[in-house]
DNA sequence: AGTAGACGCTATCGTGCACC
DNA sequence: GGTGCACGATAGCGTCTACT
């Protein structure tokens, strides 16, 4: 990160906007409407290989290359699979049925903060156009198609049909795809919800990750390392109970094409958020406490971490605005630090 | 050796706007 | 409604550096 300062400052300051105009709050309410009215499924199941895991050797997966610097195509796609949890059963086709804006729409789905103008620090300036929140919402939905779509004729997370002439897309028609990719074949794998295989072939996700507004406001580098660490929790139970997980350099690299800082950064913020905790080796139960980063392993011994489950409880707004804030508090504090040895020490 | 902060560069997207 | 461009925002990437 260039400056860790400056990126929590500018996290802070969208997640107090999407406080303020209570976006979160509407798009949770709107994927409760569907979870309730539908399957209410406890779980949502994810297939790994192709999604998590590349392919074939030269490709670097989907979920990683999904973590952008802005956007939301990865937030974009988990929520269609999630919708689809709620509505269909396993193995059935999927066929869209919400428009892309407006009631029970697609882009009621996602919370923004909105268009921030640096120069005013202020959100919504005027314009010479109509723009609405909903707009801003409905454009960021396209460009996840488009994201989606481009990850490559074979990797495309969806399709997106085109008039016959002009070429220009029709975006409300899009059919989601399976998390392997639309194939290499004529006809698009359309997506269908996986029977849950109890191995390595698939992993489960918590339906209040949806539910709960985690969807919304962890980044795409977050979700990434999140659901690695849990794909790997539910391959090694056993190791996963006793001595928590962890991923290697290299395998980390080119296993799942996740970068060091993505996981790294990763790591702490899902800690501090309560999502995953330190485990140590032989500790069983360390959900009772807390391990202080120095305590908590031997020098150089990686991190091992836990998956804590019970974290997706609480409301993810509420429990990211106050870390965050006081993460802020303590890089504020350390920059104030550094300012005052380079005074009293000037080179 | 391995770890981790700092920092400039850059890829990629978000938004505004004109145009179709 | 969709497209293409301009401009700006931003988090990842490569690299350097200091430290243990």
């Amino acid at each position: 990160m260039a400056d860790a300062r400056e990126a929590n400052e500018r996290r802070l300051r969208r997640l107090t906007e999407m406080n303020r105009s209570k976006a979160v709050t509407a798009a949770s309410t709107a994927l409760r409407d569907v979870w309730t009215a539908g399957r209410s499924p406890a779980d949502i199941v994810l297939r790994t290989k192709g999604f998590l895991t590349p392919s074939s050797a030269e490709d670097r997966p989907p979920l990683t290359r999904l973590v952008l610097p802005r956007g939301i195509a990865q937030r974009f796609y988990l929520l269609a699979i999630f919708e689809a949890h709620c509505r269909l059963h396993v193995g059935d086709p999927w066929v869209n049925q919400r428009p892309l804006s407006g009631v029970g729409s697609w882009s009621d789905f996602v919370a923004i903060d909105g268009a921030y103008d640096g120069r005013s620090d202020s959100y919504m300036p005027d314009t010479k156009q109509v723009r609405t929140d909903g707009h801003l919402r409905l454009r960021q939905v396209k460009a996840a198609l488009n994201t989606l779509e481009e990850l490559g004729s074979d990797q495309a997370l969806v399709t997106v049909p085109r008039a016959k002439n002009g070429g220009r897309r029709r975006y409300g028609e899009f059919s989601l795809m399976k998390e392997t990719g639309r194939g290499a074949h004529q006809t698009p794998d359309a997506y269908t919800v996986p029977m849950n295989a109890w191995n390595v072939e698939t992993f489960t996700v918590p339906s209040d990750f949806f539910l709960n507004g985690w969807v919304q406001v962890l980044s795409p580098s977050e979700v990434a390392t999140w659901l690695i660490l849990r794909a790997h929790s539910q391959w090694a139970v056993d190791q996963h109970a006793e001595s928590g997980v962890y991923l290697y350099g290299k395998r980390r690299e080119e296993g799942f094409g996740l970068r060091r800082d993505a996981w790294e950064d990763g790591c702490q913020r899902l800690r501090e958020f309560g999502l995953i905790r330190y485990a140590r080796p032989g500790t069983l139960d360390a959900d009772l406490f807390d391990i202080p980063a120095e305590e908590g392993r031997e020098r150089y011994e990686p991190y091992r971490w836990q998956i804590a489950d019970q974290g997706l409880t609480k409301d993810a707004m509420e429990t990211c605005m106050r870390e965050l804030t006081l993460r802020q508090q303590q890089l504020n504090a350390a920059a104030a630090h550094r300012a005052q040895m380079k005074n009293e020490n000037p080179q």
